[in-house]
RNA sequence: GCUGAUAUAGUGUAGGGGCCAAUCAUGCCGGCCUUUCACGCCGGCGACUGGGGUUCAAAUCCCCAUAUCAGCACCA
């Protein structure tokens, strides 16, 4: 029964599940609700640290949060933690910056926490003089191995004076970086190690370029202040965060604050990529990389050379959704989002790889009209012109007696001695489907322009259509072959970058 | 070693005691449509980690095992 048969069909038997299909169809895709939202929405947050652009696994933070705010209304902080003056460099802050608007987050405040050093300084010394912190003067290895054994060391004993003292002189530069640290009184004698009385503050000499400062928070103070100073209501952050949480929870308590609601989600891994910035940033160093945006990275602004729209990756992440379990990250199923959003709109065009100049005896010449898509003819077509001569992708002319070229011809391949010869052979359509002709790609013998393919296997050599070039930036569908986004256009040629098929 | 978390098709997800011989997407296979091996449409394939327990009833709750992951940094 034929497709349209069975609708009939059903629409006699049963009208009311034709809906019902059509409502499964339409599901949209969503997240799980969150815990305790107000009135007001939520206030969520997205807090990179500037110690390069934002990869694939940011992505999946900043959507996730992004989505709750476009759910439930509310504020959007962006947050650049650049408390560790060893890992932040001037120019990453506004690769992050780009980053973000080609993510297009719907950001409504941002901080930096460089500028907020005082309001640190401040509340650890509330906590200081509460007797709930310590300044800690041991070597960080003789700490560990006391930690380790649930001894508490020396300095936990100190009086409030003295710890307020010593606080003076981490940040009056007596102290070298290394000889002094704060730490949370937390219990020395937890059962959970990496519970205890784990550091909030350290020395760093390393000059940053935002502040002058010598004394820097560490991550599981300056959030826990910035978190409820911002008034932030639900955090979503990956399940290495699971333990500063709880650390967190710590401060929380110490300050009488109330926390927000937190959510952890499973570690993502990627299959066969670089992640890791040092990594990138050596391999950039040494050449092997071209830069960022080398498409074999896994940052953002490579994936967005490679023609991946954002929306794609916004709904990839959506799919994969806060769940807590380890999961490998698919390309497969991010490229078939972006082809869902790319198909309708990239503009066809014909590519051809290993090209072989072809004589057609005994073909007219003609002008070939293709569309420029071919669910929307309003677009309009290609004019690919034919004068007894063309190119033909040289891999799929061997070993078959007919093709027919695309919006074009019939031709029948024979073999004179060494090399085939062409010959027109019709203009029927049904003629080359009663032989089960390919139907293949061609280019004319002007009008046509060298392409380079770039893929993260390597590079394509090959020719492709004039027009090409009014393509600048867009993803086009090189037919047969797969998106593609232009990235350049010279006197030399186009470069594409491929994206997927 | 200690602490904690998680385990549903190849991949990602839904389902949180009976409506589950388990959802959706992707993938793969077959068909239709088509001057692309695209898009669209139709059909199919494919999974509850293992073992105990609770219960009339367990993918779902409990315990154990196994596996994986995370944390135990003066990084974030």
């Amino acid at each position: 029964m034929t497709p349209a048969g069975r609708r009939e069909k059903l629409s006699e038997l049963a009208p009311e599940l034709l809906d019902q299909k059509k409502e499964k169809k339409t599901r949209e895709r969503g997240l799980r609700e969150l815990k305790n939202v107000g009135d007001n929405g939520v206030v969520m947050r997205f807090a990179p640290n500037p110690s390069g652009p934002l990869h694939i696994g940011h992505a999946r933070a900043a959507y996730l949060n992004d989505y709750y705010v476009r759910q439930y209304g509310g504020r959007y902080v962006l947050r650049i933690e650049d408390t560790d003056p060893k890992r932040v460099e001037p120019e990453n802050y506004g690769m992050i910056l780009e980053d973000i608007e080609w993510l297009g987050l719907k950001i409504t405040d941002v901080v930096y926490q460089s500028d907020r050093l005082d309001i640190y300084y401040s509340h650890c010394e509330k906590l200081l003089e509460s007797g709930n912190a310590y300044v800690c003067t041991c070597d960080s290895a003789a700490f560990k191995t006391m930690k380790d054994n649930k001894k508490p060391c020396p300095c936990r004993d100190q009086t409030t004076e003295e710890n307020m003292s010593l606080w003076e002189k981490m940040l009056d530069g007596t102290f070298p970086e290394g000889a002094a640290t704060v730490r949370v009184k937390t219990g020395i004698d937890l059962p959970d190690p990496a519970m205890r009385d784990f550091s909030i503050f350290r020395i760093v000499e390393t000059p940053h370029f935002r502040t002058d400062a010598r004394v820097y928070p560490m991550m599981n103070f300056s959030v826990v202040i910035d978190d409820y100073l911002l008034g932030i209501t639900h955090v979503v952050r990956g399940k290495d965060h699971i333990a500063n949480t709880r650390r967190q929870g710590f401060i929380y308590d110490y300050l009488g604050w109330k926390q927000p609601e937190f959510y952890h989600y499973g570690r993502m891994s990627i299959g066969g990529l670089v992640l890791s910035t040092s990594a990138i940033k050596e391999g950039i160093r040494t050449g092997q990389y071209s830069g960022w945006d080398d498409i074999r990275l896994g940052t953002l602004r490579a994936i967005a050379r490679r023609g991946i729209q954002a929306e794609a990756v916004r709904n990839s992440m959506i799919d994969i959704g806060i769940g807590q379990t380890d999961i490998v990250f698919s390309w497969e199923n991010l490229f078939a989002e972006n082809k869902q959003i790319v198909d309708p709109v990239a503009n066809r065009y014909f590519f051809v790889t290993n090209p072989v100049k072809c004589s057609i005896k005994g073909a007219p010449s003609v002008t070939a009209k293709a569309f420029l898509h071919p669910n929307d003819e309003s677009r309009g077509c290609r004019a690919l012109d034919f004068n007894g001569k063309l190119y033909a992708p040289g891999d799929e002319i061997r070993d078959v007696s007919m093709v027919r070229f695309k919006d074009l011809f019939n031709v029948k391949i024979g073999n004179e001695g060494e090399k085939p010869s062409f010959e027109y052979s019709g203009d029927s359509l049904e003629d080359a489907r009663k032989e089960k002709s390919p139907i293949i790609q061609w280019l004319p013998e002007h009008g046509h322009i060298k392409c380079t393919l770039m893929t993260p296997e390597g590079k394509t050599e090959g020719i492709c259509e004039e027009t090409v070039c009014n393509e600048k930036d867009r993803v086009v569908q090189f037919e047969r072959v797969g998106f593609a986004r232009i990235d350049s256009v010279s006197d030399s040629g186009i470069v594409a970058y491929f994206a997927h098929r």
